[in-house]
DNA sequence: GTAATATACAATCAAATGGTTGTATTAGAG
DNA sequence: CTCTAATACAACCATTTGATTGTATATTAC
């Protein structure tokens, strides 16, 4: 089984690249289906090499691949870098547990001075 | 049941203020336990007015609340907003999963020209 | 081969971000 | 009451971001 690890650059650019709205709807769009960089551009309000550079800030981010066909560049979802963002956020959840635990055992204890010594 | 309806705004909001090491780390240590901000400031190696600026990016995408005790603030990480967030990524799992069920039923027809009509 | 389409990429620019220092306010300690 | 600690907030600055236009390159269509 892989650890993967996720250096803090690489988990900065993850969460960055899902703090667009364009950005967010091409990675919707393309985890459905390919779909060419123009055809993407087309949908937005705004230049070709605008759109561009979004899908380059989710390739960046592992969050898109692109493959050639022909003149066209395909952008596909990554589904992999999904699943390691919720990981992430999994792991603050257990954070809160912990608390959770912690509280838990101090009023099953009454609030002793030092529990657990 | 509360359908939850973030605007594209609180979700660019949510998405930008993980995309920070330090703020993620305040986040983490305050799920687990109330921290002044003082308390926080001293753990990083930069301004206490930064730590402030970091805080308050984290207040407005209600990852943490304040909330004052004597002349302390306390911060305190807010399980619910990363939840949301989960919610957010497990929507993508499913379009990537639609995507799958159509590539299965065509493998299951044989390619025809036209499935479903 | 030539024209049109799809993409890449550089230069530029305004706005947002992440940091700083300095000043003001508020609450607790002595 | 006075001093100090904790916070708030404004002003400032360098860098990054998100967008633009313009130019170059590659592939398909005719």
């Amino acid at each position: 089984m892989v650890v993967l690890e996720l250096s803090e650059q690489d988990v900065n650019r993850l969460f960055r690249a899902l703090a667009d709205a364009t950005r967010r709807d091409i990675v919707r769009r393309t985890l459905v289906t390919d779909i060419s960089v123009s055809q993407l551009a087309d949908s937005y309000e705004m230049s070709f090499a605008a759109v561009q550079k979004h899908i380059a800030v989710l390739e960046e981010a592992h969050l898109v691949t692109k493959a050639a066909r022909g003149r066209e560049r395909m952008v596909r979802g990554n589904l992999v870098r999904i699943r390691q963002a919720q990981r992430l956020l999994d792991h603050f959840e257990e954070l809160w547990r912990s608390r959770m635990e912690r509280l838990d055992s101090l009023l099953a204890e009454g609030s002793p001075d030092s529990p657990d010594t």
